[in-house]
RNA sequence: GGUGCCAUCGCCAAGUGGUAAGGCCGGAGCCUGCAAAGCUCCUAUCCCCAGUUCAAAUCUGGGUGGCACCUCCA
């Protein structure tokens, strides 16, 4: 397996902490809002990885944190004159409904900030005691960037002063502009919490490395195996994680550091600055969650990915091969077989998740197994092993989850394949009677309903046109 | 200004020293009552220039053109 690491910026073959072990850790979403195409690409990605890392026989912990403390959640609260869990509890079940649809497992674990504070006080509170952070007048805790020898090497940047002078300043009292707050203390009537530090919130970036201290770190030289994020999150999110758990003076963070790429639509940047968000559940009303899930990951994860409907259909049309072979030996049971394929098709994902190499060799899977079944449809052994491949797929992609009629059937009401069940029926007996011009017009009807005929030996299916 | 990424067929997209995967679209054919689906065959020398090398899309230098982060963001 290897892994392309951010923080040497290599791809390095990648060794666990503890043999057959992963610690894996991804930062989750601060649930303020629904999600978006780019909380679905991280996730996806990281789902990928995990069961990548799964298929090669590590027994993997997998932490995803929900973020359910932030200004952002207290502002919409207050805006909306509601409770703050309501607000959480509400985009914290629409987050699971999204990511449930497009086949991302729940991790093993998921920490929320609200369930962590006692880990941040700790966290907070050693700093201050080993002088990385200090309190200011106003009752706010910073940390001490300065105090870090090591601070900025993760993410290799270099502050000059005027980009330091340019940052917003929020507090008196911050010794050095680059200083971060561990916590904020908070004078007004909003939602607060009461710490060691007074009442107040934590900051940004104390919730991962108090996460992962109490979750998931051992006693090795890194907290952690691998730490995901998006790659907006690298600097400087990360770099200040880095720092904090680096100056609890137990272990690094993390031995490997993964970013995902952005997901940018018809050009532009997503964003809710830019009031152009896309969100999941909307591209859910039109697609399946699974074609999403194909779409979305069939770009290198590094990659930028620019969501367009037009690419998105035509990436449909790939995995609708993969339904059509799985509509084909449909009924059959399955039976585990290694094969060939399996092989290549794991060691292609497992050189840093070459998701493209993965899909090549599928479409040429697919493509031979097409044709044996065309020239000898009573192959039995091809039948076993493909059946086999088509399973190996499902469970290390998670592509070709669901029933193939039920896929292509997507979006259809029951009343409505209720009527082109019967004027199919209406169309056999037209065509056993040989009266094509009718069986033809009955077809084009259908066609304006959006539906494809399919005459096979089996009889006739639909699918709903793309 | 700082940091980093990218430029491969009409479109999407792998490949990072050994002579260009795959998909979509398109064309020809097989199959079919006709279709659809499936199958077969066909379509690029890798932004430009210079260099290193027996050998470069792949390495180096220089251009040109995109993009991201540095502020809430996955």
């Amino acid at each position: 397996m290897f892994i392309y690491d951010s923080a040497t910026r290599k791809k390095r073959k990648f060794e666990p902490l503890i043999p057959g072990k992963v610690s894996l850790y991804v930062c989750g979403p601060t649930v303020y809002d629904d999600a978006h195409l780019g909380h679905a690409k991280s996730a996806l990605v990281f789902d990928l990885l995990r069961r990548v890392l799964e298929a090669n026989g590590y027994e993997v912990t997998f932490a995803r944190n929900i973020t359910d403390i932030d200004d952002k959640i207290i502002k919409k609260a207050a805006e909306q004159n509601i409770d703050i869990t309501t607000i959480t509890d509400t985009y914290t079940k629409a987050y699971h409904r999204d990511m449930d649809a497009l086949g991302v497992r729940r991790p093993t674990i998921e920490p929320k900030a609200t369930e962590s504070l006692n880990a941040m006080y700790d966290l907070i509170q050693k700093l201050i005691e080993e002088g990385h952070a200090y309190r200011t007048l106003d009752g706010d805790v910073y940390f001490d960037t300065r105090s870090d020898s090591k601070y900025l090497t993760l993410s290799g940047h270099n502050q000059d002063e005027a980009d330091l002078q340019s940052r917003v300043e929020s507090s008196r009292e911050k010794r050095h502009p680059a200083d971060f707050a561990l916590w904020k203390s908070v004078n007004d009537n909003s939602i607060t919490f009461d710490s060691p530090f007074g009442p107040g919130r934590p900051g940004w970036h104390t919730e991962c490395s108090a996460m992962i201290e109490k979750h998931l770190a051992g006693d090795k030289e890194y907290a952690i195996d691998i730490h995901g994020g998006g790659a907006d999150l690298f600097f400087p999110h990360h770099e200040n994680e880095a720092a904090q758990t680096r100056c609890l003076g137990r272990h690094e963070l993390a031995h490997y550091w993964m970013h995902n790429g952005f997901v940018n639509i018809n050009g532009e940047k997503m964003s809710k600055s830019l009031g152009n968000s896309f969100f999941i559940k909307d591209a859910l009303s039109a697609y399946q969650g699974e074609v999403l899930r194909f779409y979305l990951l069939s770009t290198h994860y590094r990659s930028n990915f620019n969501f367009n409907e037009e690419d998105l259909i035509a990436s449909k049309k790939r995995l609708d091969k993969l339904y059509r072979l799985k509509k084909r030996l449909f009924g059959m049971k399955t039976t585990e077989v290694k094969t060939d394929f399996q092989t290549k098709l794991l060691d292609a994902l497992s050189d840093d998740l070459n998701v493209s190499a993965a899909l090549s060799l599928i479409d040429e899977m697919v493509q031979s197994a097409n044709e044996t079944l065309d020239s000898n449809p009573k192959d039995k052994v091809v039948k076993r092993e493909t059946l086999a491949n088509l399973a190996y797929i499902e469970k290390v992609m998670g592509f070709g989850v669901m029933n193939p009629f039920e896929y292509f059937q997507f979006g259809f009401d029951k009343e409505t394949k209720e009527k082109i069940n019967t004027l199919i029926e209406e169309r056999n007996e037209a065509k056993k009677a040989k009266n094509y011009e009718r069986s033809d017009a009955i077809r084009d009807e259908l066609a304006e309903l959006g539906v494809s005929l399919m005459d096979t030996a089996q009889g006739t299916f639909w699918e709903r046109t793309n």
